[in-house]
DNA sequence: CCTGTAATAGTCAAGATGACTGTAACTGCA
DNA sequence: TGCAGTTACAGTCATCTTGACTATTACAGG
């Protein structure tokens, strides 16, 4: 049995009720915002305007306050940082990240979180914050393998946020598979194009044209038609049907990534 | 923008450092420890023996001390309370509940965890519990569609404790469903009866023999076949061929539940 | 009106699945 | 000893899904 640390002053915790002596934490909210643009996967960083990681990139966030709760307090945060408040925003927990030393600072237990965003205003740089930008993940330092960039090429994050964005990219390409996720990504409406080079971004492959479209198209409430006008493409070529969100969340049977290690460790 | 709280004196933030005030949490783990016996999915859970919710089952865990990651916490929780230390226990994080009301002695989150344990001894009721003892999911009042059971019949949880177990259920059959974590159910060594009733167990639904059999066999790393004995099966029949669980952990493509339904909201 | 481009439609073989039927190897009992 | 009951294992066949292609359609621009 581990020795329990001396009970605690505190305004949550009436002597009358408090059982045990517990050790305080910080409770914050990381946010993985992630977005599509220009064919690649994206991930809203803020720049560090004090120490420890003065001048690093990191996830945007805050602490979890009194009376709110988790879930509430990354809704906030998302909505201080991009200046979205819009409700329908997919936003969805992650993981709970709790090393000891993961701020030097002090005992921080942090809830990250992951929104996917589609089409995005421009990110205003909160107070803590020398500037706010979105960054493509494949310009980041990530654990795991690099496909062919040598290392000071890339931008490294503060604390364990590196972990934190390779376990979001993970979470979104797994979802994309057998989820209908993919359509939070597109800006509404959007064409089956659109939707293709959203799994092209994520997943780093190219799905086949004629065999994506007929799965989706197959999967009954990913996307719903939208009549009407159906306007020129623009660039050449035949314009294209245009399509919004369906009522369906899962996608079965899954689209699968063709490359995955059938052993993982 | 919130009023952020005042500052609050702590050992574990030094004030040359602490850069903003912060609202003190307890964080806790919760254990949501699975095992199948008698052809159910079983959980552990422990009798309280003080307020709140004296009396009422819940999820065994504990408070996270200062200098453990969460992650040892929940595997120290894990060996206080059903005595296996065994690292190789398959424990996952599951996600955070961190309500301002999930405790009303105080703000808590805690992070959960699922632990699938194979063939468990006896539970010991610790110091703060009356009795330990696993349950059949199917006796608890879960959220969610219950199968024709009358509610004053089924046991209640305490806190949020309900959900939780509730997600947990989840998690673990969709997992069934796209990766190996059947096997950790089993205790080694196994019979291929051995594992469907694991699929039976956690999903309600029986997969069909023969092609159960064939999925299995054929997914490359899932079960390696023991050599040597392979003994009576001592209630009648052909003895089966023996298995251990192999190094692959994911399941490509899946095998799918057959009744899953396709829009969830 | 011709060419390039992108969207859409269809084809065909290979692979995976659901629903079966048949055979093998054991135990227990007459 | 042999028969019935039981479980394990093997194989078949139609259906569904997927991967890899090949047309055809509808537009823009010269």
């Amino acid at each position: 049995m581990t020795t329990r640390p001396r009970p605690q002053e505190g305004d949550l915790a009436p002597p009358e009720y408090d059982p045990h002596a517990f050790p305080p934490f910080a409770v914050t909210v990381d946010l993985a915002v992630l977005t599509v643009a220009a064919g690649a996967l994206q991930i809203l960083l803020v720049q560090r305007d004090e120490p420890p990681f003065q001048g690093a990139w990191a996830l945007p966030g805050g602490f979890v306050l009194k009376d709110e709760s988790v879930e509430e307090a990354a809704r906030r945060e998302l909505a201080e940082e991009t200046g979205l408040s819009d409700t329908t925003i997919h936003l969805e927990q992650l993981a709970t990240y709790g090393a000891p030393d993961r701020d030097p600072r002090m005992r921080v237990v942090s809830v990250a979180h992951v929104a996917l965003v589609a089409d995005p205003p421009e990110p205003v740089a909160g107070g803590d914050a020398a500037a706010a930008r979105y960054w493509p993940l494949d310009d980041l330092d990530l654990p795991g393998p690099r496909a062919g960039r040598r290392r000071h090429d890339l931008v490294s994050l503060a604390f364990d946020h590196a972990q934190i964005v390779a376990d979001a990219r993970e979470r979104v390409r797994a979802k994309l598979e057998y989820t209908t996720l993919a359509t939070a990504f597109a800006p509404e409406p959007f064409t089956l194009s659109d939707l293709r080079r959203i799994y092209t971004a994520v997943w780093g492959t190219e799905p086949d044209l004629a065999n994506f479209r007929r799965k989706v198209l197959s999967a009954t409430g990913m996307v719903v038609p939208e009549d009407g006008a159906r306007p020129s493409g623009g660039s050449g070529g035949r314009p294209a049907q245009l399509y919004r969100r369906g009522p369906a969340v899962d996608l079965r049977p899954p689209m699968l990534r063709a490359d995955v290690a059938e052993v993982r460790t």
